[in-house]
DNA sequence: GCCAACGTTGGC
DNA sequence: GCCAACGTTGGC
């Protein structure tokens, strides 16, 4: 299994928003990014866990653990002209463009915030914590994951 | 293929 | 709101 890290901006969709979400799953749609899609795509596996960070938040930070229910499929809202992420040179026969569906796990206790996770001994060479790292999804690896779950107070599952 | 200009992300 | 870092675009 693999571990992962999705963004999002806490008042666009937040981790309360997919605990409330219908079955607290939702897809995770509108990522724009070559490395991410090919994250989505390929990568993403049934079963594997996500932490829901909050970018661009009060306060920024780790808020919970959802994990994927369905692997990659194409991004529907890149072929809508009305939708924000519309992407004209993406089309149903050949999508440029994929997302998976998440269900929510868990929140954490408390949220974890960024400045938290900077003084975390074994962290440091998280993707999330790298200088200028904007990938909105990205790769956790086991022993990240472990030393999170352990400091938040959670099962490492 | 280079690289300047531009738009976006996201911490602060 | 600012701005550094990054990814993409497009002229050449």
């Amino acid at each position: 299994m693999n571990h992962w890290l999705l963004k999002s901006e806490q008042d666009v969709f937040s981790f309360d928003d997919l605990l409330r979400a219908p079955r607290r799953t939702t897809h995770w749609d509108g990522v724009r990014n070559y490395q991410a899609r090919n994250t989505l795509r390929d990568l993403m596996k049934m079963g594997d866990r996500c932490f829901f960070y909050h970018s661009n938040s009060d306060p920024t930070g780790i808020a919970g653990i959802c994990e994927v229910v369905k692997e990659g499929y194409p991004d529907h809202t890149a072929f809508d002209p009305r939708d924000p992420h519309h992407d004209p040179k993406s089309v149903r026969e050949a999508p440029t463009w994929f997302m998976v569906d998440v269900k929510a796990v868990a929140a954490l206790p408390r949220i974890l915030t960024l400045e938290e996770l900077k003084r975390v001994k074994g962290l440091e060479r998280m993707v999330l914590l790298q200088r200028g790292s904007r990938l909105s999804v990205q790769p956790v690896t086991a022993k990240e994951w472990a030393i999170i779950c352990r400091h938040a107070g959670v099962p490492a599952v």
